[in-house]
RNA sequence: GGCGACGUAGCCAAGUGGUCUAAGGCGGAGGUCUGCAAAACCUCUAUUCGCCGGUUCGAAUCCGGCCGUCGCCUCCA
């Protein structure tokens, strides 16, 4: 077993991970905001995410894992009223396309989904714990954490409070607080807003507190690793840890680990450039959802990710290789014996694969490692080295290394019309079986008609030594 | 101004002290197969890792400087 080691955003350094229970891994992965269609930056973050809890039970971990979504701030808030329908029913639109995002993708789900307005008491509970022990004070129905009563504020991020504080955004400020560092726990209401009852009257929460109150809620107190963009450092993440800790008294997360940004053609996304492209978006220029999946695996999470469209096309290239080994593999003939070469082969991809998964999720490495077994399988194939039992033993072993991966088998990708035109398999072999008849008489002009008929329904006929063979494309 | 990241072949991208005269993919060039084609497969495709110094027996990998790109600095994954 390879140990696995992780780069800490707490500490800035490859750790060894050792979860707090033996074999359990608990993990708090910030979701979205639920206020607009997810683009394809926020999607690295959560196939980012997707790929962590994948391999660690791909190496061994039964894994708890918790997405936050995020249903009540200033932008729900602000898109409900504009759009003059609830924050339930402006939400849901989001929450729903949202999961339709992680399909497409072949995200697995997370085991906890909480939504922050089905929370609200957990959080006014560990706010009011916040305000009994001195760390928060209220002052006009909002309650503030005071970041002065937190010693060791700043430890993830590094942040210079002294900076902070003269920082020209933080002077603008519109509430009336001791310090202008501290950050709201709890926001009185406004006119028009949606507002819950709490015992600092009615109002709604800050950001930061939701991800504390649920991660507690669903995890505990002290949990393995919590995840999210490397914009959510600061000051997302720096104030979960200080609201945490402050209320509940021992550590809050062991390892940290946050994922690059993504960059569209070498510019950072924005509006303006429109270049924020949703996967939608994306799907509607034709391009396949698999090879997006393959363009975030194959780039280091902590890696800035340039997306290009001809990074997905340079993707779909590298998928076809794949499936067109196994392709090959399915009519290749087994020999007597199983072969030397053959399992030297899988030996090495499962330990290749698995050392450079363990090692701080470089599925760029592993993914290397997948294609160097491709390319010794194609010699294989090629030379007739395929033993008894061979074809199923490479098979397994790439469903294995699969499993993290979720790219490699397409047919799990299929979309549902794969019929080939209305042509069933049998229709298919009895026109090749006229094809082959033709080209033994030499009547290519047929052979060649009916060639171009497979093709027009989509189906991609080779002639090799031992016969044709067809796939649907 | 403060904190931080990155710069590897035409493009993408691993590797972070010796097995590196640098993995893998895309692209390109040859070849094999074929009636032709397509597809596929095989081989080749960076003596070199932004530039300049230094440390070391040894550096793409460590240190310093410079150049370039980018991110964060109160609610953006």
């Amino acid at each position: 077993m390879h140990e696995i080691r992780f780069f800490n955003t707490l500490g800035r350094r490859l750790e060894p991970f050792r979860p707090l229970e033996e074999g359990l891994v608990r993990m708090y992965t910030c979701g979205p905001t639920v206020y607009d269609h997810a683009h394809i930056g926020n999607l690295r973050a959560f196939v980012f995410e997707d790929l962590l809890r994948r391999s660690l039970r791909f190496l061994g971990y039964r894994v708890v894992q918790v997405m936050n979504l995020t249903d009540v701030d200033d932008k729900t808030i602000r898109g409900a009223l504009e759009r003059g329908v609830s924050l339930d029913e402006y939400t849901r639109t989001y929450i729903d396309s949202f999961f339709a995002d992680l399909d497409a993708l072949h995200v697995e789900r997370a085991e906890h989904y909480p939504r922050a307005t089905e929370h609200i008491p957990d959080m006014i509970d560990m706010i009011a714990t916040l305000v009994d022990r001195g760390y928060a004070y209220q002052r006009d129905g909002s309650v503030f954490f005071r970041i002065a009563a937190d010693e060791d504020y700043g430890r993830l991020s590094g942040i210079d409070l002294e900076q902070v504080k003269s920082s020209a955004r933080v002077a603008s400020d519109e509430y009336d607080k001791d310090d202008v560092r501290d950050f709201a726990l709890w926001k009185a209401k406004k006119d028009g807003e949606p507002s819950w009852d709490s015992p600092w009257g009615p109002g709604r929460p800050g950001w930061h507190i939701e991800c504390s109150a649920m991660s507690r809620r669903y995890l505990g107190p002290s949990f393995d690793i919590h995840c999210g963009g490397v914009d959510n450092i600061f000051p997302h993440h720096e104030n979960e840890i200080a609201q945490s800790e402050s209320a509940n008294g021992v550590p809050f997360v062991h390892t940290w680990l946050h994922a690059e940004h993504l960059i569209v053609d070498g510019q950072k996304m924005s509006k303006s450039l429109g270049n924020q492209y949703t996967l939608k978006q994306l799907l509607e220029r034709g391009l396949e959802p698999r090879a997006i999946r393959y363009v975030y695996l194959a780039t280091h999470y902590r890696q800035k990710l340039n997306f290009t469209f001809s990074a997905v096309e340079a993707a779909a290239g590298a998928l076809r290789r794949i499936d067109e080994m196994r392709f090959r593999l399915a009519s290749a003939v087994e020999g007597e014996a199983p072969s030397p070469a053959v399992a030297a082969a899988i030996a090495r991809l499962e330990d290749d694969f698995t050392r450079n998964l363990a090692d701080d999720l470089n599925a760029a490495g592993a993914l290397g490692a997948v294609f160097v077994f491709v390319k010794e399988i194609n010699k294989a194939i090629e030379g007739g080295a395929i033993g008894a039992g061979d074809r199923k033993r490479i098979e397994d072993a790439l469903a294995r290394v699969d499993q993290p991966l979720g790219v490699l088998d397409a047919g799990a990708w299929q979309e549902g019309d794969g019929d080939g035109g209305g042509l069933d398999d049998a229709e298919i072999e009895r026109l090749l079986a006229e094809r082959q008849a033709a080209r033994a008489r030499r009547d290519f002009a047929r052979a060649d008609a009916i060639r171009d008929r497979l093709q027009g329904a989509g189906i991609v006929v080779e002639d090799t030594p031992q016969g044709p063979r067809w796939r649907r494309s």
